[in-house]
RNA sequence: GCACCGAUGGUCUAGUGGCUAUGACUUUAGCCUUCCAAGCUAAUAACUCGGGUUCAAAUCCCGAUCGGUGCACCA
């Protein structure tokens, strides 16, 4: 029983789209090579994305390392939270989570080292929840991929498990190169790596696997958007908390969900309309598709709101494509903390606000003489202080345990109103972030048919179809001489070269008949069949095939680069590249 | 990581302790051929890997790898 994976898996493998990485010595789980068309298929698909974030949103895309230095990944969180501990039996074998066997006996499992984890364990005597035996000693199993930088192994490095943290660590250089000014954004494509224990389900499971992120920083007092209108009347399948609750989902209006709620705000609104967009463009089918919220305790505990991206899949059920989440100020906060340095933004009021300061100036001239080493600590003491307390004659501190009165005079204080032209906020972090192999394997399926090819007087047989959106089919031409005879060749030749002038991708193929051709067009999803026939050497028009519809046009062969571009790009419709044959 | 199942040309598949390992499709070359994979001729191409048993292993046994499923893990 050969179900739609298979089918398109196998399809993949057969005409050099997606292989088994290191095949020639036998494989290894969790990797893929994308061949000669999916290689093709994926750049375009990035390009796609390219088009929606760099180009019309104007989130430049950069480009970090793929293998980040520890202090990266401290900040963020991997080191120390993406990895589980765990713990085998001696007996069975079987592997548990160390934290979660201990949970009725500490309060604070997570916070345990594995040292200490081992030790509660054999001080409680726990065993094996399965059979019973001895388990044995607590180690951490960290997804990340650990590497050293330089020789000696002194310094530890970590293939990113996520393109996000290049984004954030360069957030000073951004906020300087866009000028100070919030929204902006930066995107990344490329590699991420997680040392999954046992990947799975071909390529949604990767251990080395592309992704497309956007970190978007905005104001976290304002997060409309000002293009909200263009898109809020965008109707999506909504998968809310609510709706989870009662088991369905709703079809709702952009603008609906963000005013009732359902959607945080305009600005996720408007993401999640980005997704839709892009997804369709690339293939994906709108009725196989959602967009699910995180419950309440899935979400990530900083997590204003969180909308994950789903593709109905045939085996698989829905499966996660991209993660749309606004993650507050925490990736911000946590490399300031750990860089020790702000990653804030000034941001000017429209008006300067006056501003009501009482401040403390302590006399150092008689402070300094008299206390010496201490006048310091003194003098920041007494700007500590609040307006009541400095009434008296007399103040009193106790510094050092030691009582010290300071006089009147030494102190002077006042209350001035000054005009603040603005503040220093930290922005949040608004984060669409694709998983690019999931969504190809999707488009593959989405895109991929079988249909009964029934002509009079025949079998059944069935043909294959990849129906790749043009954009993005890796080849996008077929140019086939109806025969193989020079006559016919020639003007074949010079279309493939005309093409290719204008950045198509053409294939030329001669062998066999033309049926054959044709199908093996239709499987790899190239959109375009052109074929010289007799008639062209008579009137110099060529007929141009549907790869969809198996129909065909007649169209004049000196333009014809133009006509398969405005096909592929344009927007023409098939009926308006020729007259009908 | 554990358990169960599986692995034969590019794809699908026959086969079983014993000569040169089936067949179909695909592919390639040539012929033929005026539009949707089935015309003719020829060619290329496989027993996942390692060890063991045996006179002899693709076949039996053990292990590994890869793939599938369930558990665990993960998003």
């Amino acid at each position: 029983m050969a179900d739609k994976y298979e089918q398109v898996i196998e399809l993949a493998k057969r005409r050099g789209f997606l292989w088994n990485s290191f095949e020639l010595y036998g494989g290894t789980a969790g990797f893929y090579d994308y061949g000669p068309l999916g290689a093709m298929l994926k750049r375009r698909v990035e390009n796609t994305w390219r088009d929606i974030f760099v180009i019309n949103e104007g989130y430049y895309e950069i480009e970090a390392p793929t293998i980040g230095i520890e202090d990266v990944f401290i900040a963020s969180g991997h080191v120390g939270g993406f990895s589980d501990p765990l713990t085998e039996c001696q007996k069975c074998h079987e592997a548990f989570r160390a934290d979660h066997l201990i949970k009725d006996v500490v309060d604070n499992p997570d916070t345990l080292s594995a040292d200490e984890l081992t030790e509660i364990i054999n001080k409680n005597n726990i065993k094996c929840p399965e059979c019973g035996g001895k388990l044995g000693a607590v180690y951490e199993f960290n997804l990340m991929f650990k590497t050293s930088i330089g020789p000696g192994g002194k310094r530890a490095g970590y293939l990113r498990p996520e393109t996000a943290q290049g984004m954030f660590v360069d957030f000073p250089r951004l906020l300087k190169f866009y000028r100070d000014h919030l929204p902006f954004g930066a995107t990344q494509i490329g590699k991420a790596y997680r040392n999954e224990i046992s990947p799975r389900q071909g390529v949604i499971r990767l251990r080395e696997f592309t992704q497309a992120e956007a970190e978007i920083f905005i104001d976290p007092r304002d997060k409309t958007h000002p293009k909200f209108k263009e898109i809020s009347g965008i109707v999506l399948n909504l998968y809310s908390q609510a709706g989870q609750a009662a088991g369905e989902s709703q079809k709702m209006s952009i603008k609906e969900a963000v005013a009732g709620g359902i959607i945080a705000h305009e600005f996720l609104g408007y993401c999640l309309a980005m997704t839709y967009r892009f997804l369709v463009r690339v293939g994906v089918s709108a009725d196989k598709l959602r967009f699910r919220q995180h419950m309440k305790d899935e979400m990530a505990h900083y997590a204003a709101d969180c909308w994950d991206a789903e593709i109905l899949s045939d085996r698989f059920g829905w499966v996660e494509v991209v993660g749309i989440a606004d993650r507050t100020d925490y990736d911000l906060k946590a490399h300031a903390k750990q860089s020790e340095t702000e990653l804030a933004v000034y941001v000017p009021y429209d008006k300067p606000k006056p501003i009501e300061r009482f401040t403390v100036k302590p006399n150092m001239g008689i402070l300094g003489p008299k206390f010496k080493g201490k006048a310091a600590r003194i003098a920041n003491a007494l700007k500590a202080l609040k307006p009541e307390e400095l009434s008296g004659d007399v103040i009193e501190l106790i510094i050092d345990g030691e009582k010290i009165t300071i006089e009147k005079s030494s102190v002077a204080f006042e209350k001035v109103t000054e005009e603040v032209h603005g503040e220093t906020i930290i922005p949040h972090v608004i984060e669409p972030s694709f998983g690019i192999d999931r969504i190809i394997y999707s488009l593959l399926e989405h895109s991929y048919f079988e249909e009964e090819a029934v002509e009079e007087g025949e079998e059944d047989k069935t043909r294959i179809v990849l129906r790749l959106p043009p954009e993005v089919a890796p080849v996008q031409a077929a140019v086939l001489p109806l025969l193989t005879r020079d006559e016919l060749v020639k003007p074949a030749e010079d279309i493939v070269k005309m093409l290719r002038k204008a950045g198509i991708l053409v294939a030329y193929d001669d062998s066999g008949t033309i049926g054959r051709r044709y199908r093996r067009n239709d499987e790899i999803g190239t959109p375009y069949s052109i074929t010289v026939d007799y008639q062209t050497l008579e009137d110099g028009s060529v007929t141009i095939r549907d790869r969809d519809t198996m129909k065909q046009v007649r169209a004049s062969m000196n333009d014809i680069a133009d006509n398969v571009c405005d096909l592929i790009y344009g927007g023409k419709s098939f009926e308006e590249a020729g007259r009908k044959v």
